[in-house]
DNA sequence: GTCCAGGGATTCA
DNA sequence: TGAATCCATGGA
């Protein structure tokens, strides 16, 4: 076994589980209690107690990347605080103690979300998984190695049917088209972040595979904008049932009723909302 | 066997 | 603008 290198972090209202395994991010996996994956080329595994604890197998540095992955500085009371004062965010926000959003490496939650159109989380991990062990970098872990996700220049020089093998169907296109458009210079994903929501929205939208959904996502889930409110099948059902029962509100009418109503941190009342809606449906199931 | 999944692009009205 | 359809694949 190498040296590890350890750091612990005090938090308060975190639920790494939660967080890492709530649908915002796909490279994550859980074994005796402790979470592995790469964060960019780094190999990562955190165990929480009343800290959470995290080992590296190279030498970390400050551990600012990762303070700024986890988003640990981020004020979660006071964010909750903001939520609507109704009857979904009373079940919603007891529901999802500790859930947290991240900050991901661009590239990759791009291409993964591309990857998730009309896919169940289940298998966009298991694409992720395919694309990593196929075409990613190979990264020295506890045990041994894994694979990186691969960077949009790895997956450039692919082929379309490369990539289907790796069970992306109809998707790898879409994948293929943007990682060259990346790779190329047509979209800079880094020039993105200084842009405004709705002009970052419609730059990223400029990428084949990637429409409003796919767009808020990456928006919420990478750039850290508040206000991107990401409305999938799950979200349009919550939203229908919660706020607009025995009416049928356009998609337009969603979308002009997500951009008020769930306050500044509207992302992150999305991200508890999605959470809420999945797991209630888990349970009338069970 | 059937339905549906953290959708997008295209076509047609 | 908006609805319908197609696109692979595999859980449930």
């Amino acid at each position: 076994m190498p040296r590890l290198h350890k750091r612990s972090f005090r938090v308060a209202n975190y639920d790494l589980g939660a967080t890492l395994d709530s649908g915002q991010v796909f490279c994550w996996g859980e074994r005796d209690g402790a979470w592995c994956g790469i964060i960019g080329e780094r190999w990562v595994r955190m165990k929480q107690g009343r800290a959470i604890v995290a080992e590296c197998i190279v030498d970390p540095g400050d551990w600012r990347w990762l303070r700024d992955y986890l988003r640990l500085d981020e004020d979660i009371e006071a964010i909750v605080e903001t939520f609507p004062d109704d009857e979904a965010f009373q079940f919603a926000t007891s529901a999802c103690q500790g859930l947290r959003l991240l900050r991901q490496p661009k590239w990759e939650c791009l291409a993964s979300f591309i990857c998730s159109a009309s896919k169940q989380i289940v298998q966009i991990k298991q694409i992720v998984r395919n694309m990593s062990e196929r075409y990613g970098a190979v990264i020295r872990t506890r045990e041994g190695e894994e694979h990186a996700f691969p960077t949009a220049e790895q997956l450039a020089r692919c082929t379309e049917e490369q990539l289907r093998e790796c069970k992306t169907g109809w998707r790898a296109k879409y994948v293929l088209g943007s990682a060259q458009m990346v790779v190329n210079g047509e979209v800079d994903l880094d020039a993105v972040a200084s842009m405004d929501c709705a002009s970052a929205r419609k730059e990223l939208m400029r990428l084949p595979g990637v429409g409003r959904k796919v767009a808020d996502c990456v928006l919420l889930f990478a750039y850290g904008f508040q206000e991107a409110f990401p409305i999938d099948v799950w979200i349009d059902r919550g939203l229908r049932e919660l706020y607009f029962p025995r009416r049928k509100p356009t998609k337009k009418r969603l979308e002009a009723f997500t951009s008020n109503y769930f306050g500044p941190y509207a992302g992150y009342a999305q991200q508890y909302l999605f959470h809420y809606v999945r797991t209630r449906r888990q349970q009338e199931q069970s």
